[in-house]
DNA sequence: ATAGGGTTAG
């Protein structure tokens, strides 16, 4: 509605503009003819061939006449696709005036993938330093960054300087795309151009969250003590970045130090910053740090808004304090905040996690009679519950729900119920389901393979689960350690011990930690086919994990070792010695 | 603007 009214009084203005200098505009005939066209061109799919059958001597390649249709058309797109036509057909080229008028219009309706289209059609067309400049606004909020920045060094070219409030506006749409490359690329362009001087707080914020983003949190936050030296202060958000960047690094004296920046400069730490801080207090697992936290803000004043509260009650289930959590729960409905999907969703996992399905099913059945629909995300939920208590079966219907009532599946409930079958032994529904995910398009991750390659090897498939891995390795997935571990498990099982050794060195060379149950494993059957010299180098390879042998494999190895008369190397003896 | 489901094995 709003891009309509914009896009028509542009239009107005253009026709007050135009009319003067216009010969048809008295031509009363013309004026009839190019409604016509309007109509036909806004009603009909096919107005190509309408426009040609019914105006064959119609002169559409006049310049004049392209700009009189804007004028009437007030629908940038159509005009568009008009022009696409009027070039390739009529050999109709747009003089300057039409195109700044669409390119204009185009921009002003945020339609950033338009205007660039037209830029490139039409290659002689040189918008005004000012068009290009908005253009600029209008390609960061579509997110098409990269064009952005060209942009701004074609009018470096043509010697035009954008606002600082442009480059800024600009770097804050790299940062939302995360391109910070971009954000680094622009700002050497800001300071060649020129514009160093009237650089501002605003754009060293940016700069600021971009360190943050690299997780160069320490370089963001030496600019910020720049800044507040100069007495300048950023925004909330920034601050907000810079606690995120420090939580994730566990570095928490930093984050109440820049608490207490805030609260020194009257940029008062609000409920936003607050649930930065708990929230990457619970993503680090300081579960009962970040409660403390919450409960202290309660305690000076604070009112937790919903989203704090599903991040408190989250953290609470993860810790399996589900009765906590369910006190949460009506805390936050006596204080009128109403549980959303979101709340829900938690609190449901929560109770499937620790396998309590009757009460899960009776939130979910309560989510439902509230209004809420089921959605992806709270069919997963299900779904993983039920697989959890092996009700595979029960999952499985849930899942052929989902298609029944609408509701899209995405990579992770397939991932989940992948990983339920698997569980539960049903290898060729789970194997059937890899295929049908492939075949919908999703593009698998490490997540759709792990189980699979899993069980595959424990019923002694692991040629089959070694093609899974080879398919990894050809999407450029890289397999979690235990994924080799249960190979090499396998290969030994199935006596192939040489294989095993030879996935055993890879995995160490890929800086993946083997388990000490395949070391075992292969020692076991390195034991077996009495190849003494190779448990030698898996003993050497298992200490430096970090790995003591048991009391029994040291007997059976030792009199092993001794019936073949083997000289011990010292590394062995140490270790035999410690044990003794 | 911030929050939810898969990601060790048990």
């Amino acid at each position: 509605m709003l891009l309509r009214r914009r896009t028509t009084s542009y239009f107005r203005n253009l026709t007050t503009e135009t009319k003067q200098g216009s010969d048809y505009s008295k031509d009363q005939n013309f004026t009839h003819i190019l409604n016509e066209i309007c109509t036909i061109t806004r009603t009909k799919p096919r107005w190509e061939n309408t426009l040609l059958s019914q105006y064959p001597s119609f002169n559409f390649s006049n310049p004049n006449f392209f700009l009189h249709y804007l004028n009437h058309q007030n629908n940038t797109f159509l005009s568009l696709r008009f022009l696409h036509w009027l070039t390739s057909q009529c050999g109709f080229s747009p003089d300057q005036s039409s195109c700044d008028a669409l390119f204009d219009a185009l921009v002003d309706a945020g339609a950033c993938k338009a205007a660039k289209s037209l830029l490139d059609d039409c290659p002689d067309f040189n918008p005004k330093p000012a068009s290009l400049e908005n253009y600029i606004r209008c390609l960061g909020k579509g997110g098409m960054v990269g064009d952005a920045v060209d942009v701004f060094f074609r009018l470096k070219k043509v010697g035009f300087l954008p606002l600082v409030s442009t480059f800024n506006v600009s770097l804050l749409a790299c940062l939302k795309v995360g391109r910070t490359d971009l954000v680094w690329k622009l700002y050497a362009h800001m300071i060649e151009s020129g514009v160093v001087g009237s650089i501002d707080v605003e754009t060293v914020g940016c700069l600021i969250k971009a360190f943050c983003a690299e997780g160069k949190v320490f370089d963001g936050y030496e600019l910020l003590r720049q800044v507040l030296e100069k007495g300048l202060c950023p925004d909330n958000t920034v601050f907000n970045s810079l606690i995120a960047g420090f939580c994730k690094e566990s570095q928490y004296a930093r984050v109440s130090e820049i608490l207490h920046i805030m609260i020194s400069m009257k940029c008062n730490p609000g409920i936003y910053t607050y649930q930065e801080v708990i929230n990457g207090l619970f993503k680090r697992k300081k579960n009962d740090e970040g409660f403390r936290v919450f409960n202290d803000l309660k305690d000076r004043g604070y009112f937790p808004d919903k989203v704090m509260y599903t991040t408190v009650i989250k953290g609470l289930c993860d810790m399996g304090l589900l009765g906590e959590a369910r006190k949460l729960w009506f805390e936050m409905i006596c204080k009128g905040l109403v549980p959303n999907e979101y709340t829900y969703n938690v609190m449901i996992d929560g109770y499937c996690k620790i396998g309590d399905l009757v009460e899960a099913k009776k939130l979910y059945d309560d989510m439902c009679d509230r209004g809420y629909a089921e959605n992806v995300v709270s069919y997963t939920t299900m779904i993983s519950g039920l697989c959890l208590r092996g009700r595979v079966d029960e999952a499985l219907s849930l899942f052929h729900e989902m298609s029944r009532k609408g509701v899209a599946r995405d990579l992770i409930s397939y991932n989940s119920l992948i990983k339920g079958l698997c569980q539960n032994g049903e290898l060729v529904k789970a194997t059937d389901l890899l295929h049908e995910l492939l075949a919908q398009g999703f593009e698998p991750s490490v997540s759709s393979f792990t189980p699979l390659i899993k069980s595959l090897c424990e019923v002694g498939e692991t040629g089959v689960a070694m093609r899974l891995l080879k398919d990894m390795h050809d999407r450029h997935l890289e397999p979690i350690a235990s994924t080799l571990d249960n190979i090499i498990v396998g290969l030994c099982k199935e006596g192939n011990v040489a294989q095993g050794m030879e996935w055993l060195l890879k995995m160490i060379s890929w800086k993946l930690k083997p388990k000490e149950q395949t070391f075992e494993n292969l020692i076991d059957g390195l034991s077996q086919e009495d190849r003494l010299d190779d448990i030698l180098i898996v003993l050497d390879l298992m200490f430096r994990e970090g790995y003591r042998l048991k009391e029994s494999i040291i007997h059976s190895l030792v009199s092993k070792f001794c019936k073949e008369n083997f000289h011990f190397p010292k590394l062995c003896l140490e270790e035999f010695g410690e044990r003794n």
